[in-house]
DNA sequence: AAAGTCTTCAACCGCCGGCGA
DNA sequence: CTCGCCGGCGGTTGAAGACTT
């Protein structure tokens, strides 16, 4: 077993902090600051550990606190920002000013990732879930049966003629292995970036079971995962925007699979994909979110990462 | 109104890395 | 180089409040 918690000994109090601990904790520290935070809490006449008193003074009495709900730009950052650097809770915190890590840890596993998994987006990767993607994906192809769905579905599961298994046993194997790669585990930000300008989705390497979404307009890139149809065809479609890290910062996760499946596709101008500051209006995305829910999540999902929050050190 | 369930978030825990002896 | 101390970090817990039945 590890070592015994800090707090055991020398029966330190433990658990909620009362008033009268946070006004000795304030008055010391503003007499004397915080250093050494082992000897704090006995100069400072608390029967608290060294750890507890930090904690309380980083995540609580700090004056230079936040507290409050988290606005619209705040979530907006912090997902652009977990994007980028995984659970680094701290680094996302370093650029959230009055914000704590714990404070930014405890919103998103409450609010920002059950949103996420409620759209079909896995919240460790960013991007769309292959073990609902694959099944619903294909289920939904071969789930009606007139001709041109039966195309698709025969197209899809590699069949020539005649009825076809809903699910070929391949496909499955190929989707099991790829979800239990360890690049897929791999978080390191390195790996978001590619000798090209976008990253192959290692999500959907060497699949063959992919439909692509055909984009005509060269003005437009499409801007969809199609969630409630086929799979895109990332390795084909060479307008297809990719949910990964390019060199210029734009991580261009595809705002409606964010969007919650209105199953209409999203658009923006190759133009957009610049870097644009927070609270600017400059993106010129095109979306097409059904309900305020949806129109909220599309809209926060869009991954520009702005200048200032400088996530350069971290690549 | 009461009981059960769910959600939130402050606080704790153990691990890790930096640093000085 | 090794060891021990300390601060910091991310994951987890559990009490309390909110919500549902």
């Amino acid at each position: 077993m590890g070592r015994a918690p800090c707090c055991d000994k020398n029966g330190l109090k433990k658990g909620p902090w009362t008033p009268e601990e946070d006004q000795k904790l304030i008055d010391y520290i503003q007499t004397h600051g915080y250093g050494n935070w082992r000897t704090l809490p006995k100069n400072a006449g608390l029967q608290r550990c060294g750890k507890s008193c930090r904690l309380r003074w980083t995540n609580y009495l700090r004056p230079d606190i936040k507290r409050g709900r988290f606005s619209f730009e705040e979530e907006e950052a912090i997902i652009q920002l977990h994007s980028v650097l995984g659970n680094k809770w701290s680094a996302i915190a370093a650029r959230l000013p009055g914000r704590t890590d714990n404070e930014i840890k405890n919103y998103w596993n409450t609010h920002i990732r059950k949103r996420l998994l409620r759209m079909g987006i896995d919240p460790v990767t960013h991007s769309p879930r292959l073990d609902l993607l694959d099944l619903s994906s294909i289920l939904g192809c071969c789930s009606f049966y007139n001709q041109s769905q039966m195309n698709m579905s025969t197209r899809l599961l590699g069949g020539g003629g005649g009825v076809q298994p809903l699910v070929n046993p391949e496909i499955l194997r190929l989707a099991t292995s790829i979800m239990s790669s360890p690049q897929r585990e791999n978080q390191n930000p390195d790996f978001l970036f590619h000798e090209n300008q976008y990253q192959q989705p290692p999500l959907m390497q060497n699949t063959s079971v992919a439909e692509p979404v055909m984009n005509n307009n060269p003005n437009v890139i499409i801007d969809q995962f199609p969630f409630n149809g086929c799979f895109t065809d990332w390795q084909n479609n060479a307008n297809a925007v990719l949910p990964y890290l390019t060199e210029d910062n734009y991580v261009p996760v595809p705002s409606n699979c964010y969007g919650g499946g209105s199953g209409e596709p999203s658009f923006r101008t190759p133009s957009s994909s610049s870097p644009t500051p927070l609270n600017s209006n400059n993106s010129t995305y095109i979306n097409s979110s059904s309900t305020e829910d949806e129109s909220y999540s599309s809209d926060i999902l869009k991954f520009e990462i702005p200048d200032f929050l400088d996530v350069n050190e971290f690549m």
